[in-house]
DNA sequence: GTCCCGATTCCCT
DNA sequence: GGGAATCGGGACC
């Protein structure tokens, strides 16, 4: 991989409001040291004490205590029983906001990403959706709270000159009963790795 | 301690 | 379009 061209993104990119971070971090890379790299397609924003849908809403407890600290670091959470969810860290220190990091588009480490998810017939299911993106890529809680800017435990956010689309489509965010009516979801214009229309 | 349900996915109809 | 899988967090008694 032509890593030498890949500029990590610096922590001030993180430390702003996550509803302007998100659509930023639309066609940016999510790499992985051995191999696996994917482009940011589709991201939601969740914003702490002001966002009922935010598992930081009530405050701090021990499973989201890594959305209130620094951000650039990954905040990942256990769903549903068997699903694990990928979010960057944003804002300052105790705000608890993020952004889920909803598909990517496979382009590195496809091989891995198959064997990641057996199950997956198309390479457009590969990653497209938050739990589908943590398997393709191997992640799990014992990523819960790696420095990405660090590039801890080989992952990391990165840019290939790739500037985030003009006009992302904004919408309602997925799977949530609350903070429905905020259009707080980006995703690249007709991209066929989104999780859904 | 008990109970409900979730930032989901997959398979069946 | 609907339901099962699967289990921990967090609200509430």
């Amino acid at each position: 991989m032509p890593g030498h061209r890949w500029k990590v993104l610096p922590r001030k990119f993180y430390r702003r409001d996550p509803r302007a971070v998100a659509p930023e971090l639309l066609n940016k890379l999510l790499v992985r040291d051995d191999g696996r790299a994917g482009r940011i397609v589709e991201v939601e924003a969740y914003c702490g004490s002001e966002d009922p849908a935010a598992h930081t809403f009530r405050g701090k407890t021990a499973r989201n205590a890594t959305m209130f600290g620094p951000a650039g670091h990954m905040y990942v959470y256990f769903t549903y029983g068997m699903h694990w969810c990928a979010n960057a860290v944003c804002g300052e220190v105790g705000e608890g906001v993020g952004v889920l990091m909803r598909a990517i588009e496979p382009v590195a480490g496809i091989e891995l990403m198959r064997a990641a998810r057996p199950r997956a017939v198309r390479d457009r299911d590969l990653a497209s959706g938050p739990a589908r993106l943590t398997q393709a890529m191997g992640i799990t809680g014992e990523f819960d709270g790696i420095d990405l800017v660090r590039n801890e435990r080989g992952l990391r956010i990165v840019s290939d000159g790739t500037p985030p689309p003009v006009h992302a489509v904004a919408g309602p965010r997925i799977g949530i009963s609350r903070g429905i009516e905020h259009p707080w979801r980006w995703h690249v214009p007709a991209h066929p790795h989104v999780s859904r229309k």
